[in-house]
DNA sequence: CGAATTGTTGAAACTTCTCAATCCGGGTGG
DNA sequence: CCACCCGGATTGAGAAGTTTCAACAATTCG
């Protein structure tokens, strides 16, 4: 099945099993209402490539901007630097997000984007995407929510976090992993694995390793969350957990 | 002549003073390069409303999305708040930038919009903005760019910003703030006033009041600035000040 | 198994926050 | 015209949180 969907690559296909209008992230729900042949002129133009290691970059700061990805396995970080070296990662993206869509409108990307496992990507040509969406007015609204939906979801969570303790603002990001993973209010399995570092999770958040690392010392010494190697678990229910970080 | 923009209320009229492409932000010069039917399509949805007061609200955070705004002239500051009911300031916009664009795709705005002193603004109902985008492909690719730059102004203002201490995070602001009034590299007078206090700069760059204003003496001490009521004046060339936030 | 990377912990330094007092400037009203 | 008031801005001192530097443990990988 998930090899099918490798081959095939269609982004019609993919990503029936969640409901986009809640999710906090662009998924590849583009193409979903569409006739048949409308999502065939879609399908046409992706590109599925792969499969990046991890380590691999998937697009390079200096690179043209010429597409934008889908993600349909793995997980990818999309990082940068501050002139004098200091590493700066923007976040973290899983299967069914869109990356590189902040390059839009500019010549070339502004970040790298770099696998943390291995990863499958659909190339999305933007140009062309464009020129689809005069001839498909839904597609075009659903570019434009998407890119609404970028701006919103960095105000949500790096805007936000701002204000935010250190054990708080891993609350906020680890209360986003489990919606984007669809793992609210499971019951059973409330462990999620982390493709990233906990150091990249830590640059992420504007943190030091070693702040996070005691933040989640500490959380776990509080009983909300258990903090294993690639792993965390949260104890207790949601509202118990993440109530202080929800709005 | 501005009397006449804020009647005319044109998007095509006004503007033809800045180079957009060079602008940190989304600039209203959406419809130029436009043909004289194309820009008059445009021309005729818009809407002038205003003068608002300082404090008069543009928009509400409850209000349904139905429109983005152009700033024709004055200031607006975007702001919401955390659960707690701690203050959040999302940004300041000036005259010729858009507000409402984030909450495109949503239903309903996710901030208020705040004037900050005697504001015009033209209204550019966003459903007929959308179908005429169907219509006026390049006016389609303008608001896609749009999109994609207030993506890139947020990563490079906010995200950057948490990885600088109190007074390297204000001059992060204050070159954005020269660049976006066209001040950069001016001979003359090198001073800004500004409409929004500092209490709320300090807000917006995620410090206490308190600390933003010891970071004002500091580089003042440093002879950096001069630090006055409402007014801010950069001391020496960009270079020497700005040089330490500029990538 | 050893090397390299990642994660944890400790102690001291540093930055920012908090709370309180004071200052300043603009506006109001006598 | 001046005294008063009030919000914004500044300053001080101590508390709190984060960073830094260093050492070490755990894990992964060759």
């Amino acid at each position: 099945m998930a090899q099918q969907i490798k081959r095939n690559c269609s982004l019609h296909l993919v990503n029936t099993d969640r409901d986009c209008d809640t999710c906090p992230l662009p998924k590849k729900c583009i193409g979903d209402g569409l006739s048949k042949e409308q999502s065939d002129s879609i399908s046409s133009l992706i590109k599925s490539r792969g499969p990046f290691q991890a380590g691999e970059t998937i697009f390079r700061m200096e690179d043209p901007f010429k597409s934008i990805f889908a993600i349909q396995s793995g997980s990818v970080k999309i990082e940068s630097s501050l002139d004098d070296g200091t590493p700066l990662i923007h976040g973290f993206y899983f299967d069914g997000e869109l990356i590189g869509i902040e390059a839009i409108g500019d010549t070339r990307y502004q970040n790298d984007a770099v696998a943390l496992e291995n990863t499958w990507i659909c190339e999305l040509p933007f140009e062309q995407i464009e020129s689809l969406c005069i001839k498909i007015p839904k597609l075009q609204h659903e570019i434009l929510e998407l890119l609404g939906k970028r701006i919103r979801y960095t105000n949500s969570t790096i805007v936000r976090g701002r204000y935010l303790s250190a054990d708080k603002r891993f609350l906020l990001f680890l209360s986003d992993l489990y919606q984007r993973k669809g793992l609210v209010s499971t019951n059973g399995d409330r462990s999620v694995t982390l493709p990233m570092t906990k150091g990249d999770i830590a640059i992420h958040l504007g943190l030091r390793p070693e702040s996070l690392s005691r933040a989640l010392s500490k959380l776990q010494e509080e009983g909300l969350i258990r903090n294993r190697v690639r792993e965390i678990e949260i104890l207790g229910n949601d509202q118990e957990v993440f109530s202080c970080v929800w709005v």
